[in-house]
DNA sequence: CAGGCTCACTGGCCTAGCCTGTAGGAGAGT
DNA sequence: ACTCTCCTACAGGCTAGGCCAGTGAGCCTG
C-alpha cells in the first residue's frame, strides 16, 4: 500500500464528495427530527431542493445510506427507516475516523480467542497438519532473516479454518484487512518474530491437545503480545 | 444468488434496482478480470457505455462499492481497488445463501459476550439509562401480550452501543439481519418473553454493577436459552 | 355500495453539459 | 543536457431537465 512517507498519517488528502456530506446531513436530519422506524424520508426532489443539490447526487447519498442499512427506498412510496438513528451513528463513526488500532484489535481478539477455542474442539488431523505447516513456513522465514509475516498469516488462516465455523470466519475477513495491518507493524519489531513464533507454538499444542480454554488464553496471550508492540508504533 | 422463492418467502416483492446489479457485475469483472488492489476500473463513461447504462447510474453503483469498501474513488484518477477480491465475494456470499442458524448463533454468542462485557466496564450513565429505558419497552410489549420483540432488539442495539466498540458494533450489524430471525423465532414460544426478560435483567445488573465476568455470564446464559429454542423449531 | 379508473404523487433512469482535479508530455529557460 | 513550467487530454463531480414506471387515494360509474 502506498508509497509514502514519514512519520506523519499523511494519506491522500482528503477529498470531500458532496453525497458524504449529505449522509451526514440526513443522518443529523433523522436524529433531529426523531424519525422512528417505518417513517418516511420527505421526497427526493423536495431534499434536493432544500439541500442545495441535485437529484442525481441525492440519490447518490441515499443509495449510501441504503447499502448501510439505514433507509429502504421503495418505488412510488419514498425512503422507509429502517434501523434506530443509534446504529447508523455507531456506523456513521466507523467510516469516518477509520477504525482505530485498539478497536481493531479488540475485535480481532474477540474473534481469534473463540476461533482458538473452537479449533482446539473441532480440529482434524488435517487442520492439525495444515497449522504444523504453517508453523514451519514461519520457522523457515525467520531462520532466512525475514518477518515471518506469510506464516504467520497463515497460521491465523490455518487455524480459522480449524474451527468450522462459517460465519466466524467470514468476520475474520472482513476485518481480515485491518488485522494485516496490524500484524506487520509488530513483526518489525527486533525480536518480536522469536517470542511470536513461541506463543504460536503454544496455541498449536493445545490445539493438538484438544484443550479449548488452553488454546483460549493462549491466543489471548498471544494477542496482547501483538497489541502490545503495535501500540508502541 | 438470486432470491427467487418458491413457497413462502413473500414480503414487499423484490424490486430491482439498477445499481444493484452493477455493483453484481462489478464485482464478478474483478473476479474474472484478475485485478488486484491498487488497479484502477475503467473510466466511468467507458464503463457505463459498455454496460449500456447511464453515467448516473454507474455513479450510483461506484457509491455502493465505496461504502461497502472495495473501492476508493479519486477524483482525476479513477476507482482504485481496495481490498482483495476475496472481501467482495465474502460480502456477496454472506448475503447469498443465508447461513445455518447454528453457525449464527455461534457468532452472536461470541460478539455479544464479550460486547457485554465490555459494556460492563465502559458503559456511561446515558447507556444504562437507554439499556433500562428498552428494558422497560419490553415488559410494557409483554404486559400487553405482546412478545417483546422490539424492546429486545433495542435491548440489544443499547448494549452494542454501550461498549463503545466500533468495529465490534460494525460486525454485529453485519449478522444483525440474521440474528433478529432467530431472536423472532425464540420469542413465540410461550412463556419465552418472561423468560428473555429475566434474563435481559441480570445483564443490567452486572452492566449497572460495571461487572464484566458477570455481564458475559450473563449474556453467555441468555443466548444458551434463546438459541435452545430456536434449534428446536 | 362495490368495482374500477384516474391522477397526483413517489422514485428510477436517461441525456447533455459544464466544472474541477490529475498527470504526462511538450517546450521554454537554465 | 537538465529541469521546470505550462498545456492539455482525460479522469471524476455535479447539475439541469425530462420521461417512464410504480403506488395509492379519491372519484366516478354501474
Amino acid at each position: 500500500m502506498t508509497d509514502d512517507a514519514s512519520p506523519p498519517p499523511l494519506g491522500r488528502l482528503a477529498r470531500p464528495r458532496l453525497y458524504e456530506q449529505l449522509v451526514e446531513q440526513l443522518l443529523g436530519y433523522i436524529e433531529s427530527a426523531k424519525l422512528r422506524p417505518g417513517d418516511l424520508l420527505p421526497a427526493e426532489r423536495d431534499l434536493a431542493e432544500r439541500l442545495g443539490v441535485s437529484r442525481a447526487t441525492l440519490a447518490q447519498a441515499l443509495v449510501a445510506l441504503e447499502v448501510l442499512g439505514v433507509i429502504d427506498v421503495q418505488h412510488g412510496t419514498g425512503a422507509v427507516l429502517r434501523h434506530r438513528a443509534s446504529v447508523a451513528s455507531v456506523i456513521k463513526g466507523l467510516r469516518e475516523h477509520r477504525s482505530r488500532l485498539p478497536d481493531i484489535v479488540e475485535a480481532r481478539s474477540t474473534l481469534e480467542v473463540r476461533l482458538a477455542a473452537l479449533a482446539a474442539e473441532r480440529r482434524t488431523d488435517e487442520d492439525l497438519a495444515a497449522i504444523d505447516r504453517a508453523l514451519e513456513e514461519m520457522r523457515a522465514e525467520i531462520d532466512d532473516g525475514g518477518r515471518g509475516a506469510r506464516g504467520d498469516e497463515l497460521f491465523h488462516q490455518a487455524v480459522t479454518a480449524a474451527a468450522h465455523s462459517p460465519v466466524l470466519a467470514q468476520l475474520m475477513a472482513f476485518i481480515g484487512e485491518m488485522v494485516l495491518e496490524t500484524r506487520l507493524e509488530s513483526l518489525t519489531q527486533p525480536g518480536r518474530p522469536e517470542q511470536s513464533l513461541a506463543s504460536h507454538r503454544s496455541i498449536t499444542e493445545a490445539v493438538r491437545a484438544q484443550d479449548p480454554v488452553a488454546a483460549a488464553d493462549a491466543m489471548q496471550r498471544h494477542i496482547e503480545l501483538v497489541s502490545d508492540v503495535a501500540l508502541l508504533d
